[in-house]
DNA sequence: AGCTTTGATGACAGCAACTGACATCAACAG
DNA sequence: CTGTTGATGTCAGTTGCTGTCATCAAAGCT
């Protein structure tokens, strides 16, 4: 065996998760991560840009990826809006089998101001990478632009239902769901 | 005169702005801001709770209240997208003049990532806030929230082309544009 | 006037997040 | 067998941020 015990990544991953989950966010420090993991706080640093980063850098293929990935091998002729509805599903399929997961995660985040920002850049990022997609596509701007957004609030608001309490549904419905809701209400207004 | 010279709380503004100008964000420290408003580190933590809400407590009344005030006083008989419309204009109105100034503050946030981070935060406060007026105006789940989202993206989107280089049309125009670009798009898909 | 209270600031000590520089030593290549 | 590599340890330092107590002009009270 060799001279450390392995996947020091992922013992430092469970072991935060473990107290922030326990002690709370800020009530744990990062040299106590580390002497869970067995391991010293310099090695945190060189595993995780952050504190906060070891609960959001996952193995990949991510969810930007695989949301990306399906616009961009969307049929030519999709319009973009059923390209993003194709981005829901594809991101929808990652998290089959992992709502208990997912429940227990958004608990230590919502919990705490600083998680939150870090998900909120999170998600501008998959924005941003969605447009970038879209522009590829030939849509020009600001469409571009308000579909990623238009994306990203759906699979937001989508993904919040599907981690509700007693909610039971699979996400894909859900998120199909919330990108019709979103087309009746911007289809809900005066005509000129 | 007093004991102190007045409004160190706008010394600290003024200075922290200047020297994340000259010298960046990050390179400028605390310290630093609070030498040059003739103060110390302490004091600045007095008024401002960490280093970046120093370009973020303007003084009222903020955008999200005018933003949500348009929304609560709209007609009743007002569909959900009118009223974020009419939300935009208001919102609109406290740029007015104030466009170099913007510009200004915005090259300092889009410079650094915390203070994007800042600014992210503001933009999910006020979509909570937008939704919470729309749920007051009658407006079920997961309408309310998914029109806040919309909202707050082409109020995004809209304030981006209003700060691009070059950009002279007024801001509510571009709102408008936004807005109508997202009712397109989301119209867009293919009937069932 | 004399006394008390108040409120903004200073001074100082301390914690924890994060970084840079260098040392260590099993594993591996040759 | 030797030199290199790569993950980790060690240590010192900077900086954001907080708690605590002292200071002292201004404003109010008697």
């Amino acid at each position: 065996m060799g001279r450390w015990e392995p996947d020091a990544r992922g013992r430092l991953a469970k072991a935060a998760l473990e107290l922030y989950g326990e002690r709370g966010y800020e009530q744990t420090t990062v040299a106590e991560i580390a002497r869970r993991a067995g391991l010293t706080e310099r090695t945190f640093f060189r595993h995780y840009a952050d504190k906060r980063e070891v609960l959001f850098g996952g193995p990949p293929p991510s969810l930007q990826d695989l949301f990306v990935r399906a616009i961009v091998e969307a049929p030519p002729a999709t319009t973009p809006i059923d390209a993003l509805a194709l981005g829901l599903d594809a991101a929808s399929e990652m998290f089959v089998d992992r709502r208990d997961f997912a429940r227990k995660r958004q608990a230590v985040i919502t919990a705490n101001a600083e998680l939150q920002e870090r998900e909120l850049i999170k998600l501008a990022s998959m924005s941003a990478a969605l447009a970038d997609a879209l522009r590829a596509r030939g849509v020009p701007e600001p469409a571009a632009s308000l579909t990623a957004e238009a994306g990203v609030a759906v699979f937001k608001v989508g993904f919040e239902r599907w981690v509700a309490p007693g909610e039971q549904r699979e996400m894909a419905p859900l998120m199909r769901e919330s990108l019709d809701a979103l087309k009746a209400v911007t289809a809900g207004g005066q005509a000129p």
